[in-house]
DNA sequence: GAGCATGATGTAAACGTTTACATCGCTGCA
DNA sequence: TGCAGCGATGTAAACGTTTACATCATGCTC
């Protein structure tokens, strides 16, 4: 069961056994072979925890996420796990903190757990980082905005995608371009829609900005879908920011009667895997997730190499518009 | 940071800051309040390495998965992160092994850093889980048959959901049913084809099996979609192991001009969020996913607390019919 | 043949906790 | 006064590794 054990079955000390299974050099080939030899026989692991207390490295790295649900977690998740794996690395994920306590909680926990935190939280702001955060522990955000202590980030260029999404609209003649927003305080959300307001003042400063509110639900969107004739006319075009808010809304549309995309353009924020199976088909940001995830974990690795490195200036991950028949 | 600086700091000795931190009787309540007060203002975060090295408790459990792509695993992920964090524990995933040999590495090296362990994987034998699960670690199987040793397990009912839709098929009055058939030694696919078979045997002894090739890939779907006429007549419905394959099929006979329902009846399986958006929606057999990975945790921690308790007979959860508009 | 580098192996300390056991100071009672 | 009992606190061992350092045998050089 324990090194002790391997070591007196093969006649050696623990120093040996050590040794042999580590791969060290200064060993005489036979000696190694022999104790290896026992081991497997023994049936021996070494125990995980007395190993990273004395070499202070669990290859472990916790993802501190706020929820699990939907495509966008699953495939951030994807991303970071394909990078750790490369890396020999294991991930630990923890989700859904309420509150800030509780996620701060989380976060001391993690302590002699994990070798490096990726973190994505409503709650994580400086000061609460600066209790929380194991002190020297490497430590990477995603997609959240921290204004005081100067953490590596990496976050999707939401700003850039929104205005991109604009841009298209305005090219393709549509002037009366309504939005539905995401939940507030959200750090996307608030970016796309900064976005949306920016675009519209810069190339269509004649017209007022028209936003409708939104969670991200499908049904946040259905319900937008359903008030968007509230006003009296029609926008010449929907801009939801997020794919699902879409999809609601164009359910909603159908049930009036409002065909997309003849009678209205829409479209979404996101390319989920449904954007492109809906019918019509849904114009969209394409958003690569599993590369934030990827790259996020990336950046952590080399911080956990190289802890003293400067801290990189905050990424942001390109965006890219994909043009399907939601809008003409 | 070490338990010794806060004692230091209080002026009492370690064993007396462990006991306030874990909230022991038999102490003065003001030395308790004042050693906390110490340790938070000392920013103490108690290392989990160590402590789980005296208490041989992690309060973390091991999912070791075959992939991570696609929302069955997101699902199962989402459904033992939820039951994880009711009970405190966390989880550590751990997927994409592609050898027996690799996803033996990654069982051994959990020794001392989960209290139990959470298994889907095709690699997984009785003779492999013997060589290479830490001895007296409490595991509960996903999906995963093994024919030796007796590991309590789960399962989602594919044989019984398969049976179901067979006989939805028939009592609807479709008698020449094809089956996509899902990847050569995968559990979940031999089970639903092994449903399919006998289903038809029982129900429609005079017709012939109609297995067409495939691997729970969309495009695989697609590839069978477009064979489906190689034999002469068309089916009168395809029944597909996976939602995926019937979305591919699906464009496939759309390509070739056959329309679904009215042509040919189109069915799935997993019920997973694009069934319901595409059109026609899709027939489909329902397997609460995030339940199986819920459930599977809950085994696991009732083992954890009560490690000889008897082996739970295999389980298996309920899966339902869910009738849209691709089978008339 | 003495001295010395070299390479293999052993000894023991260290990592940061928890906890069994020892100690100490009180209180109450005979 | 002396002692049992008890509650609060301290001492030190234990958990299972890794690794700096010590030791030892060996072969080489002069």
């Amino acid at each position: 069961m324990t090194v002790k054990d391997v070591a007196k079955a093969a006649g050696v000390s623990v120093a040996s056994v050590s040794r042999a299974l580590n791969g060290h050099k200064n060993m005489a080939e036979d000696t190694r072979e022999r104790i290896l030899g026992v081991a497997t026989r023994m049936r021996y692991m070494p125990n995980g925890a007395a190993r990273s207390l004395i070499t202070k490295r669990t290859h472990t790295i916790g993802a501190v996420l706020p929820d699990l649900h939907g495509e966008f977690f699953s495939e951030l998740i994807r991303g970071m796990d394909s990078a750790a794996r490369a890396r020999g690395l294991h991930l630990l994920v923890s989700s859904s903190h309420g509150s800030a306590s509780e996620a701060g909680d989380v976060l001391r926990t993690l302590r002699g757990r994990v070798d490096g935190l990726l973190i994505m939280s409503p709650h994580a702001d400086a000061d609460m980082l600066a209790d929380n955060l194991p002190p020297g522990l490497p430590t990477v955000l995603m997609n959240t905005r921290v204004s005081g202590g100067n953490f590596p980030a990496i976050s999707i260029d939401n700003y850039g995608g929104a205005t991109a999404m604009m841009r298209h609209l305005v090219e393709r003649g549509y002037r009366r371009i309504a939005f539905i927003a995401g939940p507030p305080n959200n750090f996307d959300a608030d970016e796309r829609l900064l976005g949306y307001r920016n675009a519209l003042a810069e190339l269509l400063p004649a017209q007022h900005e028209w936003v409708l509110p939104g969670n991200f639900s499908e049904e946040s969107g259905y319900r937008a879908g359903m008030d968007i004739r509230a006003n009296g006319a029609l926008p010449q075009a929907i801009f939801a920011a997020n794919d699902m808010m879409a999809i609601g809304c164009l359910f909603a549309l159908g049930e009036q009667g409002i065909n997309v995309p003849d009678d209205i353009a829409l479209t979404g924020f996101d390319d989920i895997p449904i954007a492109r199976y809906i019918s019509p088909p849904l114009t969209t940001v394409r958003v690569r997730i599993a590369d934030l995830g990827r790259r996020a974990l990336e950046e952590l690795a080399a911080l956990i190499e190289q802890p003293d490195d400067d801290v990189a200036a905050p990424a942001s991950l390109g965006v890219e518009i994909v043009v399907r028949r939601s809008c003409s």
